[in-house]
DNA sequence: CGTCGTCGTTGACCTGGATCAAAGGCAGAA
DNA sequence: TTCTGCCTTTGATCCAGGTCAACGACGACG
C-alpha cells in the first residue's frame, strides 16, 4: 500500500501579466467556469483577486483538512481529488479538466486533497475577497451553486458506479466519461488521451492496477476498442460500451 | 433482483392551516434547513410559497429524471435517496432525517429518486417561487450553497467508504453515522435507531443484505454491538468501531 | 388462531476480483 | 550504449463477499 509522496509547497504565483485584464482568458472553455457568470466590463474586478499559475505534475494544489483560502479554475492540464484512508488506500472522487472548478469545501476546510496529474495551469481566487464580490454579484453565487449541483451529480453517479456496477461496468462507464469530459470523440483519429495511470484509473474505480489491465485487453480482444498506445484509446464499438454501462 | 415497487402519485398538498405563519417550525432542529437561514420577519414570504404534507412509508417524493420543480424539508421521518441500473440493481447515496433538504438538481432535473422510509413530513417549496425569493433573500442562496458543499462532502466520504473499505469497515462507518446523523448516542438507554431495512443499509453499502447481517452478529459475537432489538443497536465499544471506520 | 408474506439469519458453496509473482517496455541517467 | 526504475501486462492462486437455499420470527388478515 503505497503512501502518496510528499511534494514541495506551492510557489508563489506570479502577478498577472501587465495590460492582461482576465489572466483566466481560458476559462471559457467549459460552461461551468466563474468567468463566465459575469458579464464583460465586470471581469476585471474577478482579474483583480485572481492570478495565474502552472506547477508540474504530482504538486499538491490542496491537502484534506486545508483551510479553504482558495478557489481554483483549471485552464490547462489534468488534476485528481482524492481522498485517503490512514493506511493509504486511496479513492480518487473525480478528475478535473480545462474549465473545472475546484474548491468548494463545508465548514472553511477542503474534504479532500487535490494533485496536478500533468503540468496544469489554474487561475487561483483568494476565498475571501471573493465572498465579497458575491455579494455584489449575486450571478457568481448562482454559479457557484449549479456548479455544486453538477458535482452533486457526478458524485452520485460515482456512488452507483462503485457500489452496484461490475469491472468492466465501471471500466466501460469510464471510458465514456473520459470522451464525454475530454471532448475527443475516440475515433481512429481523434482517440482517447488518458492522461492518468492505471492506478490513478483503479483509485477511482475502486479496483486494482490488475484488473483494470485485465478489462482493457478483453475489451480489446473483444474489438470493443484499440489502444494505438499505453494512453491512447480508440472506442471500436461505442453501443456496446454504452451498454455495458448502463445509460449513465 | 427486485425491481422497485410502484406507488401512487404523491397527493395533492393540504393549504397551511391559518394563523400558522411558519408550517416549516420543525425545520430550525437542524443547522442546514432553508427556514433558520432567514431572519424571523421574513419568514412569512418563504411560508407563503411553502406546504407541508405527511405521507405514508414507500411513497415517492421525487423520480430520478422528473422536473425540478420543488424543494423539501424533511420535518419528520426518514427518507431514503437512490439510483437504479436497468436490470433494478440499486444504489442508495444518502438519507434523509429531519431537518434534512432534498431539491438540489443540475440541468433542472432530479439526479435520483427519493422514496419515504417511515412515515415522513415535510415542507415543499415552489422552485420558480423560490427562485424569486432568492433574489431578494442573497442569505438563502447562500445557504443553498451551504447545504450543497456539505452533501457533496458527505458524498466524497461515500466515495470513499463504496471504493476502498471492507465489509467490516463499512459497517463501523454506517453505524457512526447513524448515532451522528439521528443523535441518538448508542447508550443502553439510548440505542440507536435503524428506520431502515437490511436491504436499504446493504444497498447503501454496496453489499448484500447476507453480508450485512453476518457482519452484524460478527459484531455481536466480538462485544462490539448489542441489538436488543432488530431495528436497535447498542454501541458497546465506540473506540474499536472508530477504529475499524478509520476516522470517518 | 392458522395462513401468508415479508424480513432477518445462518449455512454451504461459488466466483469476481484481489493478491502474489514474474517479466517486458520504455524513459531518463550515466 | 547500458543501467535503473517505473509502469504495464500476464499468469497462478486465494479469499472476501456474493449466491443459493433453508428456516425462524413476526405482523397483517381472514
Amino acid at each position: 500500500m503505497k503512501i502518496h509522496r510528499l511534494t514541495s509547497p506551492l510557489p508563489e504565483p506570479k502577478p498577472a501579466p501587465p495590460g492582461n485584464d482576465n489572466p483566466c482568458a481560458a476559462c471559457n472553455v467549459r460552461v461551468l467556469s466563474l468567468c463566465d457568470a459575469l458579464d464583460e466590463q465586470d471581469l476585471p474586478r474577478l482579474a483583480a483577486i485572481s492570478s495565474s499559475m502552472t506547477v508540474r505534475p504530482h504538486q499538491i494544489l490542496v491537502a484534506e483538512g486545508d483551510n479553504a483560502d482558495y478557489l481554483f479554475n483549471i485552464t490547462d492540464g489534468t488534476v485528481k481529488l482524492y481522498k485517503l484512508l490512514p493506511d493509504g488506500r486511496q479513492q480518487i472522487t473525480g478528475f478535473l479538466f480545462p474549465g473545472d472548478f475546484l474548491g468548494l469545501a463545508a465548514a472553511g476546510r477542503y474534504a479532500y486533497s487535490a494533485e496536478a496529474i500533468t503540468k496544469v495551469t489554474f487561475c487561483r481566487f483568494d476565498r475571501r475577497k471573493l465572498d465579497k464580490l458575491l455579494d455584489d454579484f449575486p450571478k457568481l453565487e448562482r454559479r457557484l451553486l449549479g456548479i455544486a449541483s453538477n458535482e452533486l451529480a457526478e458524485a452520485q453517479d460515482q456512488m452507483l458506479l462503485l457500489g452496484r456496477k461490475t469491472a468492466r461496468e465501471k471500466l466501460a462507464s469510464f471510458l465514456l466519461m473520459m470522451a464525454r469530459r475530454s471532448g475527443l470523440p475516440g475515433t481512429p483519429e481523434q482517440p482517447l488521451e488518458l492522461p492518468m495511470t492505471r492506478t490513478e484509473i483503479a483509485d477511482y474505480l475502486g479496483l486494482t492496477i490488475e484488473t483494470v489491465s485485465r478489462v482493457l485487453t478483453q475489451f480489446r480482444k473483444e474489438r470493443l476498442l484499440a489502444m494505438p498506445a499505453l494512453d491512447r484509446i480508440v472506442l471500436l464499438d461505442r453501443p456496446a460500451l454504452e451498454r455495458l454501462a448502463g445509460t449513465v
